[in-house]
DNA sequence: GTCTATAGGCTGATAGAC
DNA sequence: GTCTATCAGCCTATAGAC
């Protein structure tokens, strides 16, 4: 009986993690059944019986990462800290999510490229956790000072898109790369973070003081 | 005869507009032919007689709409001006084209997700010719010192992933805000513009001579 | 909880008339 | 070039045995 339990749990964490692969890389309509069962090594009922169809699988797989990745990100505010300081634990929180499972990046981008039609009631307060995190972090850096006034909504899409994308594009860099197609060095993850902090970091901070032209 | 010609034009942009549509909100696989057809109002077996199927018409569309951006875009650099300058075409010019069709921006997206499985031989060159732009345009600010030392294809990277991922989202950010559940004004696209032009500029602009904290 | 077998719907492509 | 009719394959979901 604990046996039966325990392999129900396994079941259900083998299928959700083929699926994630394979939604990730052929999108929701692109993914059947037999294909994820296969991977996962499971009967392909099972996603009936465990998740009441192919659809209830991939919106147990939304919930589940979008949850875990708001719920790291809102920790960050916790201890009250300078907001530039937040601003770079938020952009290193965020990729190392992204990081240790970038299907998430691209099952979530082609979720929000369809216009979100699996994002009801349950997921989408995680997605305005996320951008309510970087409005906190914005709104107390203008208020202390550290950056200049920017739209805490733009400053969240760039943010966001600038780490999404990286992820979203790292399995075609790799693909390009292997082929000898890529016109650059592949950039590690740690090397995109520290130009990303830097940019955004740099792209908030207050206007400099000293003399400086005001082309455009 | 001319007459018959003309109508076949007609028939192969309006395949072309519909399926970008539907490929961009629903995928490749989440589109049907049915419903381009139907769209379009044109026969579905044009679809295999002008295009050679589904993924025909899939790859024309990527085709034709990467070789414009990707064109746009290298006319920038004929003239020789200041590359911070350039930059703010750069930025101009690419919403100006995403803008225009939002549908590519989802499109290219999720294409990439996938590993980019249909950018061909003849797809894939327009892509590197978008990294060249940027490309050129960093090394030459940092020639020119109005850039720091910042590596081209990083910021390639965030200046495309900043620019896509706002028209990708732009589709749910009005689905949220006509259902009142946008918890911030929708941005325009000017606005967007003037923002991340603002904020590339400033990221990556030479670094402060004066006295600066060194934290981090 | 797991598995097999199968039903029932949908889809992309094409043959052939005009 | 366009249209209709149709086929053959695939896909999700489920009934029912264990």
């Amino acid at each position: 009986m604990r046996l039966r339990t325990r392999d129900a749990r396994a079941t259900r964490q083998a299928l959700t993690e083929a699926a994630t692969e394979l939604f990730a890389a052929h999108g929701f309509a692109g993914t059947n059944v037999d294909r994820i069962a296969r991977r996962a090594r499971v009967n392909k009922a099972m996603i009936n019986y465990h998740f009441g169809g192919k659809r209830g699988l991939y919106v147990a797989i939304l919930l589940a990462k979008m949850s875990e990745l708001a719920g790291r990100l809102q920790a960050l505010l916790e201890p009250a800290r300078p907001a530039d300081d937040q601003l770079q634990d938020c952009i290193r929180v965020f990729s190392s999510v992204l990081s240790a499972r970038p299907a998430i990046a691209r099952i979530m981008i082609r979720e929000v490229a369809a216009g979100g039609p699996n994002l009801d009631a349950e997921v989408l307060p995680h997605f305005l956790k996320i951008f309510s995190v970087v409005r906190g972090i914005v709104e107390r850096g203008i208020e202390q000072g550290v950056f200049r006034r920017a739209s805490p909504f733009l400053t969240h899409l760039t943010l966001v898109g600038g780490l999404v994308f990286f992820f979203v594009t790292e399995p075609m860099r790799q693909r390009l790369h292997r082929a000898g197609q890529l016109p650059a060095a592949l950039p590690s993850t740690e090397e995109f973070v520290r130009h990303f902090q830097d940019l955004m970091a740099s792209g908030l901070a207050p206007e400099r003081p000293d003399s400086w032209r005001s082309r455009r």
